[in-house]
DNA sequence: CCTTGGCAAGAGCAGTGCTCACTTTTGTGG
DNA sequence: CCACAAAAGTGAGCACTGCTCTTGCCAAGG
């Protein structure tokens, strides 16, 4: 192994040595955490870590990229089995759960974005793969003949669903389309309602209460 | 009009002054916005507005409180006339049209919550306003016998729905409370997910595929 | 051996929230 | 009408922030 590998290998430790603390910090502080901060916990200066990361934004959206990659990983990940109905169920599931426990990146990726910052071009690919995992189940059933396409949509909506699918999904029915983006969307919707405090004081059984939701948007979708 | 009044009076304007200023900042900044910044705008020095708010969070909180009103006002407007299944449309697109002519207010209520942050007891009233617009056009269609309850849910999910039921809509069916937040939390996801640009490159017809969506959810909760 | 390139440190700048001692303004009761 | 107390406004100061720039270090490579 050449001296030049051994830097950059060791430059990848220091990176995600980095990110790890500042994983850490989102819990308390969200995302207006403090480099200095991160540069403590590290028994480091400050200045340093711009080594690493040009600036607190930089750092933030590597956050967010593995953040992206981690969510969509469990989303593809527990969609390998079942039939078509149970592996669209299973994802939700999987992409609560994943939330659940990883509150902070959760409201990084889905939250509010912070005014001024403009996510870079290589956040949008991770970004998709959980619309896209849904958008395949639906497809797949589709396919199947599992599912009807139902009322056919009209006008310029309806040819924007259809560069969608045969951008990321041919052969999908634009409305199985619009109805996977719904489905997704109504998936984060709730998520987000869990974890911002949205359902506080109202409803403690928030696992049944997603299952009912996501229940109603599989029928909606058409699954059996 | 007695003295304390005048000054009660010039109090309040210059608090609604301050709101006003920094709801122009929220634009620029969101929620981490400067109250040294509002101070210059306003011409006065940084220390002169905790005169007016104990901190910079109290000042968000009035923000708040005011946003959730402000749209809490917009949907029961909207819900004033036609039938149920159209004031609920309507109460959707009110919510959406609001949104977008005051994103980063938006954006304050239904972002990620900043980590810390302790919403006080003053903004839940204001903050269910939308819902409980939801809720009383869907008790209504119940109790008119446009809507069936559908299936029973079962368990402790049920019994926390007849509790919200008697609390806030007498008479509803604890699966139509299930199907009305079930609808608040898709509308908001949507709203949201358009706003925090996750439709980006994606939908470019925006209100009609929120159309799309709000109108499936209609279908779900039984409207005609 | 010395050079060089990457790494780290620390001072410094402009900005932040917030406090505190201080001055100015202002409505009002004697 | 005027003195006075309460309210409003000021500016300095503390500890913090992101970020830059100069300086020093140290190991890899010729």
């Amino acid at each position: 192994m050449t001296a030049a590998s051994i830097r950059a290998r060791v430059r990848a430790e220091m990176t995600d040595e980095i990110k790890a603390v500042a994983r850490r910090h989102l819990a308390t502080d969200g995302a207006n955490l403090s480099l200095r901060a991160v540069a403590r916990d590290l028994g480091m200066a400050s200045s340093a870590v711009y080594r690493y990361f040009a600036s607190r934004d930089d750092l933030l959206t590597a956050l967010i990229i593995d953040a992206y990659d981690s969510v969509g990983a469990a989303a593809e990940e527990s969609a390998r089995t079942g039939g078509h109905g149970e592996r669209f169920l299973a994802v939700c599931h999987a992409v609560r759960d994943w939330a659940l426990a990883n509150r902070h990146e959760w409201a990084l990726i889905y939250g509010s974005p912070v005014p001024g910052y403009q996510a870079p071009r290589d956040t949008v690919e991770p970004a998709v793969r959980v619309i896209l995992q849904i958008g395949a189940i639906v497809r797949d059933a589709a396919l199947a003949g599992e599912i009807e396409p139902g009322a056919p949509i009209t006008g310029r909506l309806n040819e924007e669903l259809e560069v969608i699918a045969e951008q990321t999904a041919a052969g999908t029915p634009p409305q199985m389309v619009a109805r996977s983006l719904a489905a997704w969307i109504h998936l984060c919707g709730a998520v987000s309602a869990e974890l911002f405090g949205q359902l506080n004081n109202t409803i403690d059984e928030r696992r049944e209460f997603f299952e009912f939701q996501m229940r109603a948007e599989a029928k909606t979708i058409g699954f059996r």
